[in-house]
DNA sequence: GTCGTGATAGCCT
DNA sequence: GGCTATCACGACG
């Protein structure tokens, strides 16, 4: 069996509405001195640049989001609510702050690891649905903010052969400040999976 | 099963 | 000082 190839930064650079999309199926590496750990990926968000008033971007650059407006194809990995991390993957040209919310995965590989860093899952599906217990279950802390995820290391993505599913767009989870982008439907899952985060059905 | 609420701290005004 | 790209828990039934 062929190994499969990590996405190329072309990958990352280009519009970010179409790396949402496309990154559903996608298979989520995390190396750990513990063992390799892979999910596929099944639920994301767009958050479209400056303009859009959900993207963190939108109110200029800071300290926190300054891997957003760097190169394509990096991790943008930040604190929420005082508790959770979420990961994202910074998409568009050098220098233009946009980025996809990688939401909820489908665990693959390295399960029993997974449930060693989140010891309150107590189902399967519960490991990795929603974007703070993804983060959780991967190990995924600031430490690996603006980690190259083109290439292997401790965080990337691999391609995956061609898999039929559908894909369902909705309204972006807790986003309700926004004004006008309030209701852009920039969330995109895959119909029908189990692993899509606890709110997934709310539109 | 669904619903409401509290936790908790970094970040920005 | 207010807000947040969330989650877990307990109260229901």
């Amino acid at each position: 069996m062929k190994e499969p190839d990590v996405l190329p930064r072309s990958f990352y650079a280009r519009d970010t509405i179409d790396v949402a999309k496309k990154l559903l199926g996608k298979v989520l590496v995390r190396d750990t001195p513990a063992g390799r750990i892979s999910v596929r990926i099944v639920e994301t968000e767009a958050y479209c640049g400056p303009r859009d008033k959900a993207c963190h971007a939108s109110r200029g650059r800071t300290e926190r989001n300054g891997v957003m407006f760097g190169e394509p194809g990096h991790a943008y990995v930040y604190f929420i609510y005082g508790m959770y991390h979420c990961l994202n993957f910074v998409t568009e040209r050098d220098g233009y702050p946009a980025a996809v919310l990688v939401r909820a995965g489908e665990p693959l590989e390295g399960v029993e690891a997974m449930r060693a860093l989140r010891r309150k899952a107590k189902k399967p599906v519960d490991l990795t649905s929603g974007p703070g217990r993804l983060c959780m279950a991967l190990g995924i802390d600031r430490a690996l903010n603006g980690a190259d995820v083109c290439r292997k290391g401790p965080l990337y993505v691999e391609d995956s052969e061609d898999a039929v599913f559908e894909v369902v767009s909705s309204k972006r989870i807790g986003v309700d400040y926004a004004g006008e982008y309030r209701d852009k439907p920039w969330r995109f899952y895959i119909k029908g999976s189990p692993f899509v985060s606890v709110r997934a059905d709310k539109n």
